[in-house]
DNA sequence: CATCGGTATTGATCTGGGTCAAAGTTGTTG
DNA sequence: CAACAACTTTGACCCAGATCAATACCGATG
C-alpha cells in the first residue's frame, strides 16, 4: 500500500529512523560501526550507483529522495522504487545492486563499509530480523505496485500516486493543506508506466474535475479526497474487508 | 530475473529445499517444530487463503504451484507471484497475507504453527538471516517483474515468460527437449498484465516465426533460443555488463 | 462415441494511451 | 531583464492491445 512512504517505528531522535542501524541512537549495539560510518552527499540528478557496480558500502538515506530504476537498451525506463530517509541502498550478502540508483533530490547518505555491516548482521540477531522485516514490507509494497502497473488505467495510476503522496505528508492534518510532488512529470511517468504527456493530461483532467488545484507545478491541494480515493481503483480503505 | 523459479541452495534430500526450515534435514535445529508440522493438500483451482485472512500457519510449498494475486472490484486480476516448492506462504511477524493465494495445480503444503515458527525465528539467528535472504531475492525478482509490467510490449512479455519457463526446466539440457507451460492462457495473461487473447495471438505469432512449436496446448519446444532471448527486451545475458 | 464444459484460437472492430509536434511557463544566468 | 534551457501543457493523429464475437479443440462423462 505504502510503496513510497512506509511508516516505520523510528527512534525519533534522528533522520535514520531504524533504531537497529541508527548509530546515533543505539551507540552500544552499533559501536562496532562507529569508526566506519561516513556521510556523503549526492547532488540532484546525479547517479549514486549503477546496476552491477561493486558495492563497497551499505548506505542509509539520511535526507532527500533517491530512485531505483532500470532502463532497457532503447531508453524505456521503469522506476521500481523510491528510497526515502531510513531506506537502504545495498543489502547484506549482495555484491552488487540490481538497479540504477539516482538522486532525485539532493541526497545525504550515511555509509557503512559493507563487510563490517555484514559481520554485524551475523553477530547481532536483532539486526537481521529488522532487515528481514524491512525486506518483507518492501516486497509487499512492490507487489502492490505490480497490480498498479499491470492492471490500472492511467487515471487510476495517477490517483493512486497522488493519494500516496498525500498520505505520506503525514504531519499537517489541516484539511486543504498544500502538498508537494517530489518528482517531475517524467519521473512520475517512469514510476507509473506511462508517458509524461499522459501524466500531464490526467493531472489537468483531475484539476478540471475539481479534485485538485495546483498552486504551481509542484505544489497542489486536494479539494475532494473522496473522489481521489474513489479514482484509485482500490478497496475503500485499501484494507481488509473479510 | 528469476521471478518464478529461483535457483536456491537446497539440501538435496527433500522437497523443502531450504535447509534452514527443512525439518527433515536439520533435525537438531528444528526439533522444536517437529511435533508441530502438518501436511495438507489443496486441489487445483481451490483457494489456499484469502487476502486479509488470519494466518494461523506459516506454510512451505512441498509440491505443486500456487499463485499470489489481487483482484480489483471489477474483476481485473493481477498475479504478483508464483509459489513453487520451497516457497513460503505467510511471513513471521505478519498476522495476515496481503494477497489471495490459490492452488494453480494440486498443492501439498508443509505447515508450521505460526507462533512456534516466529519463536524459532527469534531464537535461531540463522533462520532470520535465511528468511531475510529469501525476501531480498523475491524483492529483486518482483522489481524485475515491475519493469516487465510497466515497460515491455506484449511480445517481450511473452518471450520473457517463456524464457523463464525454459530456464527453470533446469534438468534436461538436451536441446529440443519439450517443456510444459504451468499455467493456462488466462493465468499467463493475468501474470503478464495482458488479456488471454493477446497471449494466444503472441504464442501463435512466435510459432509462425519458427521460434517455438507446440506438441499440444501445454507442451512446447523452443526451436530458436537466440531469437527467444532477443525478443525478451533484456540485456544479452540478463546480467551485469558494467 | 455423442454431448458438453472448459479452454484456445482467430477475426473484426474499437479505444486508451502512445507518438509527434508546437506552444506556453518558469527559473536561471550573464 | 533578456535570453535560454528545462519543464509542462495541449493538440492531432496513430497503433498496440483490448473488447466483442464466433468457431475450434480437447478431455471427461454417461
Amino acid at each position: 500500500m505504502n510503496f513510497v512512504f512506509n511508516e516505520r517505528d523510528g527512534c525519533g531522535k534522528c533522520p535514520i529512523r531504524h533504531r537497529a542501524v541508527c548509530a546515533r541512537c543505539d551507540e552500544d549495539e552499533l559501536s562496532v560501526l562507529e569508526g566506519m560510518k561516513s556521510y556523503k552527499t549526492i547532488e540532484q540528478g546525479e547517479p549514486i550507483i549503477w546496476r552491477g557496480d561493486d558495492l563497497h558500502h551499505i548506505s542509509s538515506v539520511v535526507s532527500g529522495i533517491a530512485s531505483l530504476s532500470r532502463t532497457l537498451e532503447d531508453g524505456r525506463t521503469q522506476v521500481v522504487g523510491l528510497l526515502l530517509p531510513s531506506d537502504f541502498i545495498g543489502s547484506p550478502g549482495r555484491q552488487t545492486v540490481d538497479f540504477d540508483v539516482t538522486a532525485v533530490t539532493d541526497v545525504t547518505l550515511c555509509r557503512f563499509e559493507r563487510r563490517s555491516f555484514e559481520k554485524l548482521v551475523q553477530d547481532v540477531p536483532h539486526i537481521s530480523q529488522r532487515v528481514m522485516e524491512m525486506a518483507l514490507d518492501e516486497l509487499s509494497a512492490a507487489r502492490e505496485w505490480m497490480v498498479l502497473l499491470g492492471r490500472k488505467t492511467a487515471r487510476e495510476k495517477i490517483a493512486t500516486f497522488i493519494e500516496m503522496v498525500v498520505r505520506r505528508d503525514t504531519v499537517p492534518i489541516h484539511a486543504g493543506q498544500p502538498h508537494t510532488l517530489p518528482l517531475t512529470r517524467e519521473e512520475i511517468a517512469n514510476f507509473l508506466g506511462l508517458t509524461l504527456e499522459t501524466v500531464s493530461r490526467q493531472l489537468s483532467s483531475m484539476k478540471k474535475d475539481g479534485v485538485l488545484t495546483f498552486e504551481d507545478r509542484r505544489r497542489f491541494t486536494v479539494l475532494d479526497l473522496a473522489a481521489l480515493q474513489d479514482a484509485t481503483g482500490d478497496d475503500a480503505d485499501g484494507g481488509i474487508i473479510v
